[in-house]
DNA sequence: GTGTGAATGATATATTGTATCTTCATGCGC
DNA sequence: GCGCATGAAGATACAATATATCATTCACAC
């Protein structure tokens, strides 16, 4: 595969599960019965999931009520740890089935279904850096999301 | 100035009123009082300003409340006109410059000081393009935001 | 066992965004 | 002029997203 350009893949549940709780140990942040509970719902969700998505699928695995703070707190770590990411232009989460490699990544998100599928292409996002840096800008956190139709839809 | 790559820089306070005014009309609509003072209000804010700081501040200078739905439904105008920007990672709105001018817009977020700055940089913004249709995507609408410092900032 | 710190819970509140219905102004046909 | 259609804005309620604060619990060190 090219080191530039790929598409990630999921791995299964397991191994999902164990390349985020390496991740976070990495990170040096613990594995609680809790997050693991965030996680699992996370995971659960084909699509950007938001904070309260979340709250109300654990709460119903729990079978007690789990406030919203908390979801936010543990996803907040996650995202930290690599484990999640946010897809800001539709305030919610994502598993990161790659934790491990740090790219900046590029969300297609569906306008039709929310299906929402991430991509790295590292060239492309050297020359978002590039861009921002030639005008004096020091990028730190590029934010790559296109709106458009899956191809599922299209 | 080479058309894949520009910096937009602010035209003076009547020429940006007239050019926004002209391009809401070439999309057939109109511009009346409460859009003009929300377009002021937009435009008196040097950073992203949210749909209730508007709010406040056309309330402000009309001297009675003027409610946000209101703002929202005339942001949302502007936005379809190309006269304003949604900045998804702020849930905030910027004024265009040059509303007649249509690209993929690139901003540079200051984390640091919230001050934006809108480039745009064809040659980056078609690789966004290109790398989705490479996935089987139909890009519609790219959202190319980068988080950082800015030059005043760093 | 007691103190300490991290994680979580409980609660309140702030911020952002929509929906619905009403009122108002304007133009148009008659 | 009058009635009416239309689009803009107001009023109100509410939904959805996010944060702040303080209390509680639990594991572990001493």
């Amino acid at each position: 595969m090219a080191a530039s350009s790929h598409t990630h893949s999921l791995p299964a549940g397991d191994a999902l599960v164990d390349a985020a709780r390496n991740a976070m140990a990495r990170a040096g942040e613990q594995w609680t019965a809790m997050r693991a509970s965030v996680f699992a719902a996370l995971v659960s969700f084909d699509k950007p999931a938001s904070a309260y998505d979340i709250a109300e699928a654990v709460s119903r695995s729990e079978g007690r009520r789990i406030a919203a703070n908390s979801v936010y707190r543990i996803l907040d770590l996650f995202v930290a740890a690599n484990v999640a990411m946010r897809v800001e232009s539709a305030n919610a989460y994502l598993a990161n089935a790659h934790p491990d490699c740090q790219h900046d990544c590029i969300f297609l998100v569906c306008d039709d279904c929310g299906a929402t599928t991430h991509i790295d292409d590292d060239d492309v996002t050297q020359g978002v850096r590039a861009a921002a840096r030639r005008a004096g800008f020091t990028p730190e956190r590029p934010v790559i999301e296109v709106r458009g139709t899956c191809a599922d839809c299209g």
